[in-house]
DNA sequence: CGGGATCCACGACGATACTG
DNA sequence: CAGTATCGTCGTGGATCCCG
């Protein structure tokens, strides 16, 4: 179990919209609250918050609070959480090479099979 | 959506017991169902199943079977599962650096406040 | 030995309405 | 604007029993 600390760094990553969260947060820099759900669309407040809520808990988002009205908050990246960038950019470019990956398996596997008979 | 390819990466590593599994057949390179049943002794067959079933869906291992009475079922990472190594790595690094990141931050924070001061 | 089939608990996710 | 509160759905994970 506590032999793999993978799991440590998953747990933070897990969630619907973390990654893209960071995504954006990653290239705006610091964003509002509004902002980041004109970015994301799809999402709820209470998703965006939880989500939030957890990133912030593991020290990988600072959250800045304006006391005034109407309320202004802002999200941005913590230096802690820039160590997680390597991380979600070999994941990221992974990704990218396993769609290619599906495509080769899937469109002609017959070749696939005359190479092995090699 | 399609933006951020981290979530392909992370579809596939995400599992209860998907990070331990890889861990143990990345050591142990081939290894018997019952073998991975021996060491995750807490994982129930059906788990070690579907976790592995999906493993091999996506091509990341390789389930050999011998037919004979009594059954016999060897697992192996795949050459192209091995590209995932690297991630699961960087990830298991960070993991133990927010161990102690942790402990940083919540043992003695007023030494932190010191530090800050200059 | 290496599963499959069934049933169930629980937490993530989501829709909607309300609020300081 | 930036949330909270409430309720409902759905999928993952798990316990248990059965099978070739």
């Amino acid at each position: 179990m506590d032999e793999c600390k993978a799991n440590t760094a998953l747990d933070i990553l897990i969630g619907k919209w973390k990654p893209i969260i960071l995504y954006h947060l990653g290239r705006g820099g610091t964003m509002r609250f509004s902002e980041l759900q004109k970015t994301i669309p799809e999402i709820t407040k209470k998703m965006l918050t939880s989500q939030l809520r957890e990133l912030e808990y593991h020290d990988i988002v600072h959250r800045e609070i304006y006391m005034q009205i109407p309320p202004k908050v802002e999200y941005s990246i913590t230096e802690y959480g820039q160590t997680l960038f390597p991380i979600i950019s070999l994941m990221h470019d992974w990704g990218e090479k396993h769609v290619v990956h599906l495509e080769e398996k899937y469109s002609n596997n017959d070749d696939a099979l005359q190479e092995n008979a090699n």
